[in-house]
RNA sequence: GCCCCUAUAGCUCAGGGGAUAGAGCGUCGCUCUCCGGAGGCGAAAGCGCAGGUUCGAAUCCUGCUAGGGGCACCA
């Protein structure tokens, strides 16, 4: 018995209320808020249907509730309903209604709290994609752990989902970066507006030192070309290491160059020019976003005859559509929000429905903190803090964990000598502690006898095990509502929840017997619920991609 | 000037209309005679300001203040 039984349980009993004449005629809801109260008194479960429905029904809430709660009592598993404050249908489960779950739990395993909200959807999930003109940066960071995390939840609901890299090796930034590298390897410094730090340096001996040409002394464009061309794969193939090191493969890394060496430039504005969307002024071809609500039209095509961002952006979503996405989903830092107007507008001229098939999501800054002031550390990239710098500070968990646990909407701020000196007070490693903990009383459980031969349900009756069962059947729409609105940070808190409460259970119920103590139908019992936890735990830090340890 | 995000405990952050606003860390107490004390229990401590909507607002709306980020024929 789940909020989520009581919640169709309460439906199905409005349906046949109305049914029968005792309740009057009007729309009824398809499913009603099924929640834990805050306050233990009030019952396992309570719901505010009444409050919701009565109006409309011409009754009193209480009236309501005093109606809907005379059939409730009446449901297998529902030991008690009460009526409080001004509506409040507060429901007490009988304990073996509430601890079947957890053998349904460790039977599920894996599987736990997989769903299908958005089973069939084939959905591209871009993120990253920072330009491989250096190191990835702390934003970069942050969505590499953010992006990847809502990936994976995407995938436990079902989607078919492609992460993707939009590998920006196209424009005026690549020739600055071709120029440093050039400007570096002559031993020259880099130009005012180039690339400064010592990876410039190292890549601009590595691309000397892995060819034969006498690169310096070919003319000044081909020897800016060969380190762009060279250049650019090595940076390429360095984000590429940093990510997977990190825990981050893509699927697709898209090179934006691509799109022009292919003409899908050309042909999507052809398409958009089909579509009415296009004009040409001051000697340049313009999208007239302004149709669909951009404050201004895009230049497409300068009048120099060179290509604008946008129409990269513009073939490639194009490309993502006839690659089959149903959804195309873009994750900005809080430095592009600008482009969100024009992104839509794009998506609009194609005839397609912004916010459904291009939706873009706009993550806040991150910095890193030490005693309050921002921490500039990196020795390769000179004044950012890189991906790397980061993992070699605090490791892939702690950084994952730290990065996801919190909403994309807000300004991150890591302090990074707290995390140096006492890595332990990482709220991830409270997590991956309780998780080891299942691990390890299974173990001694084991050694002792303690089996999975019998489940007694009605045995899990001490209230930290309401309390650890209520907290572990959220778990689903947990995962449901991370998806939903896209929050990753969602499934951190809640393990963190289940982690305390996990905690203060075992504080409380002891799975072995004390020595000299002969193994009973509640030590049995009890390993359910300690595995259940142990899934959830683990199934949570998988969608986070933190590891989770079975000793630490 | 316009646009986006934010403002909750000493710190980092949760809380997406419900009952007494939470967690981790920090501070101060308590707790190892038995599954890992990296744990548990308790205490002190908070919704930027002003209006509005609602039976009910940290949550929705408006204004103000403060902080961050943007407003190119750059990428």
């Amino acid at each position: 018995m789940t909020p989520a039984d009581l919640s169709a349980a309460i439906v199905r009993i409005l349906a046949e209320l109305q049914a029968d004449g005792r309740l009057g005629e009007g729309a009824l809801p398809a499913e009603v808020v099924v929640e834990r109260p805050k306050n233990r008194d009030h019952g396992d479960w309570a719901t505010n249907v009444a409050m919701q429905l009565a109006g409309k029904f011409g009754m009193k809430p209480r009236a309501f509730a005093e109606l809907l709660s005379t059939e409730l009592s009446k449901v297998a598993g529902v030991e008690k309903v009460d009526i409080a404050g001004p509506g409040f249908i507060n429901l007490t489960l009988s304990a073996a209604a509430a601890g079947e779950l957890a053998k349904a739990i460790v039977e599920a395993g894996d599987a736990f709290g997989l769903g299908t909200d958005l089973a069939g959807v084939k959905l591209n999930l871009e993120f990253v994609s920072a330009n491989p003109t250096g190191p990835i940066h702390m934003g970069g960071t942050r969505w590499a752990a953010v992006g990847d995390s809502l990936a994976r939840i995407f995938e436990a609901q079902g989607a078919d989902v492609t992460r993707e890299y939009y590998f920006n090796d196209h424009g005026a930034q690549i020739d600055r970066f071709a120029r440093s590298l050039l400007a570096r390897a002559k031993g020259q410094d880099a130009p005012e507006d180039g690339y400064g730090g010592a990876y410039i340096q190292e890549i601009a001996d590595r691309v000397l030192a892995e060819t034969a040409i006498d690169v310096l002394n070919l003319p000044e464009a081909e020897a800016q070309e060969f380190f762009r061309s060279n250049g650019v794969e090595l940076m390429f193939q360095e984000i590429r290491e940093s990510l997977h090191d990190f825990g981050v493969d893509f699927d697709v890394y898209f090179h934006e160059n691509s799109l022009y060496e292919s003409k899908a430039v050309e042909r999507a504005i052809e398409r958009l020019r089909e579509l009415g969307h296009i004009f040409e002024a001051e000697g340049a071809i313009w999208l007239r976003s302004t149709t669909f609500g951009d404050d201004r039209d895009r230049v497409i095509i300068k009048s120099d005859g060179d290509a604008a961002y946008i129409a990269g952006d513009i073939a490639y979503y194009l490309d993502k559509r006839e690659r089959g996405f149903d959804q195309c989903i873009y994750m900005l830092g809080a430095d592009h929000h600008g482009y969100v107007p024009r992104m839509l507008a794009l998506c609009a001229a194609f005839g397609d429905e912004p916010g459904k098939n291009l939706e873009i999501l706009i993550g806040q800054m991150v910095n890193l903190v030490r005693d309050g002031e921002p921490v500039r550390m990196s020795k390769r990239a000179g004044t950012v803090v890189t991906m790397e710098d980061l993992v070699s500070v605090v490791g892939v968990d702690a950084a994952r964990y730290a990065l996801a646990r919190s909403s994309i909407d807000s300004q991150l701020n890591i302090d990074l000598e707290q995390l140096q000196k006492k890595t332990n007070d990482n709220p991830v490693f409270y997590v991956q502690y309780a998780f080891a903990r299942t691990k390890q009383v299974a173990k001694n459980a084991a050694s002792l006898g303690v089996d999975h031969s019998e489940f007694d349900p009605s045995l899990l009756s001490h209230e930290t095990e309401s309390e650890l069962l209520a907290k572990l059947t959220e778990f689903p729409r947990v995962i449901a509502q991370a998806a939903e609105f896209r929050e990753p940070h969602r499934v951190a808190r809640y393990i963190e929840e289940v982690a305390g409460t996990y905690h203060r259970w075992y504080d409380q119920c002891r799975v072995t017997p004390l020595s000299g103590a002969a193994v009973e139908s509640v030590h049995r019992t009890r390993l359910w619920l300690n595995d259940a936890a142990g899934v959830v735990l683990n199934n949570g830090l998988r969608l986070l991609g933190v590891s989770a340890p079975e000793r630490m």
